[in-house]
DNA sequence: GTCATATTTCAATGATTAATGAAATATGAA
DNA sequence: TTCATATTTCATTAATCATTGAAATATGAC
């Protein structure tokens, strides 16, 4: 992932509408959920929905497939996985100071990363 | 962090000016660097740097202090710390399949959290 | 004090983005 | 075929954002 394809998916959950149906999408799962039902959970007008969803879409963060008249969109987790080892890496001056990473660590008997001195 | 404070910070990384900015001051560590030294670095001409850096520094993701005639500038690890564990909390269904946590989690043999399944 | 350096502010311009509602497209149901 | 549903497209408007260069501010050096 270059510094560009992470700016275009930052600038897509970048918008709290945005943020909020991908947040929405992520909770559906792969599975994903067809546009009038993001529109009702969101509340957001169906053409300005279709607008945010294609950015997402444009951006590599959501998936769409017709089925029937509807259609469905996903969360593409790993474009998401992508994004964030992307900010790990290189925002996070490569060092597991992650406090998503502290979870999975800490039931293994790891030290806490989020105390790793980033200098 | 609310959706709205990480959909501010998204933002403010969602332009590839500011996140070259960004990724420059986290390679600088917490030390930091003056804001001409930045301009140097990533060629961005004075008084649009000087825009880019407030953005950041309104958005948390920058903390600025003044050293004489400089005006130095530092990544705030915490708060791009916070909002990566938003991220994954949120945006990533709360399971540990980040690919940035696999680095931290095969050196305990735990198994790769990325082949997890969100639904 | 005077000068050079470092940074910010400001005004102006152009470009991009968000939002709204009406119209178009496409699918399935009756 | 006719109708209702689901979604997108389009034109329009308003709003926000990025960029530029000149001017202002502030600090340190001489």
């Amino acid at each position: 992932m270059t510094l560009d394809d992470a700016a275009i998916a930052l600038t897509a959950l970048g918008h709290s509408s945005r943020l909020m149906v991908f947040k929405t999408l992520v909770q559906a799962g792969p599975g994903g959920l067809a546009a009038g039902r993001i529109a009702s959970l969101t509340g957001i007008a169906p053409s300005l929905l279709s607008f945010h969803l294609k950015e997402l879409a444009h951006a590599g963060l959501a998936i769409a497939r017709p089925l029937g008249r509807y259609m469905i969109y996903a969360a593409d987790f790993a474009a998401m996985n992508r994004l964030l080892a992307y900010l790990g890496e290189n925002c996070c001056n490569g060092n597991p100071c992650l406090a998503i990473a502290e979870p999975a660590c800490a039931q293994a008997g790891l030290p806490d990363p989020r105390q790793a001195d980033p200098e």
